[in-house]
DNA sequence: CCCATCTACAACCATTTGGTTGTACGTTAC
DNA sequence: GTAACGTACAACCAAATGGTTGTAGATGGG
C-alpha cells in the first residue's frame, strides 16, 4: 500500500466520527482556537487536541498561530480531495453502467441514470 | 447522536480501508462470490468476510445467495450517499464563503448567535 | 451417501482509537 | 514577576478494529 492509499485512510477516517464532522462545520463557519473549539464539546480539551491531529494529519484542516493561541481553520482544498477519493470510487461504478447501457439502450444511460449521481457533479448549493 | 449520523460514521469508517476500497472496485466490475474476492487478498477467508460484513452495514453493498455461494454486488446509491455527506460538509464551506463576501465580524462564540445549525451539543457516551 | 466447496461464526490476539488525568511550557495580562 | 490562559504531550485505560485459527452448517457433484 502506497503512501497515496494511506493518505486516503487517514481522509475517510478523520471524516468517520461525527464529532470530528461537527468540528470541519465549525470551523467552516471561522476559524476557532483550540480553546474554543474544545468549549463547544462535552470532553476534556485533550481529547479535542486529539481530534484536531487526526483531522490535521488528514489535510482537513491546517493550524496557525496567532499569540498564544492556535487557530484552526478548513483547508480549502481537502473537501475537494475527498470528492476526488469517492470520483474514483465512482467512475468504476461508471464504467460498470457504461456497459449495461450500451447492452441494453443507445438513449438512456440506464435506470439509475434519472436522478442517479454518476455525472450530477453540479454542485447544490445551500441558497442557490 | 442520531442515526443518520451514525450512518455517515459507518459509511466513512467502511471507506477508511485501503482493503475495502479494493474490494468495491472489484465488486463494481461485477458481482463476485466472497470465496473468489478472498482468492484475491493474502488474508484468510474470515478476514475478508469481516470486511464484507463492514460493506454491507455501511450499506456500500449487497449479498445474495445463488447456489452455496454468496455474491457480493455494490449498492448503486452507495457513493451517491457518501456524495451526499461531503455535500453537506461543502455547503458549509461555500457558506462560509459567501460570508466572507459580505464580510461581517460577527463574535462567532455559539453557533444560535448567527443562526447556524445548532446540533454540536451531543455526544457519544453517557457521561464521561 | 460421501466428499469437496462455500459460508458463518466464535474465540483469541495485537494494535489502534477515543477518552481520561497530570504535568510542563510559552504567552498575555496585571 | 506572577498569575492566568492556551497549548503540548505523556501515561494510562476501555473499546473497537483487523487479523488469525478452528469448528460447524449448507449446498452441489461423484
Amino acid at each position: 500500500m502506497d503512501e497515496a492509499d494511506r493518505a486516503v485512510d487517514r481522509l475517510f477516517q478523520a471524516l468517520a466520527d461525527a464529532t470530528r464532522r461537527d468540528m470541519l462545520r465549525r470551523c467552516v463557519r471561522g476559524e476557532l482556537s483550540v480553546s474554543r473549539l474544545a468549549a463547544a464539546y462535552p470532553m476534556s480539551f485533550a481529547a479535542v487536541q486529539k481530534h484536531v491531529t487526526v483531522l490535521e494529519r488528514a489535510g482537513l484542516v491546517t493550524k496557525e498561530r496567532r499569540g498564544r493561541e492556535q487557530l484552526v481553520r478548513t483547508d480549502p482544498g481537502a473537501v475537494a480531495r475527498a470528492r476526488q477519493a469517492l470520483d474514483a470510487l465512482e467512475s468504476a461504478w461508471r464504467a460498470r453502467v457504461d456497459r449495461m447501457s450500451g447492452l441494453l439502450s443507445e438513449d438512456d444511460d440506464g435506470p439509475d441514470a434519472c436522478g442517479g449521481p454518476a455525472h450530477a457533479r453540479e454542485r447544490k448549493g445551500p441558497d442557490g
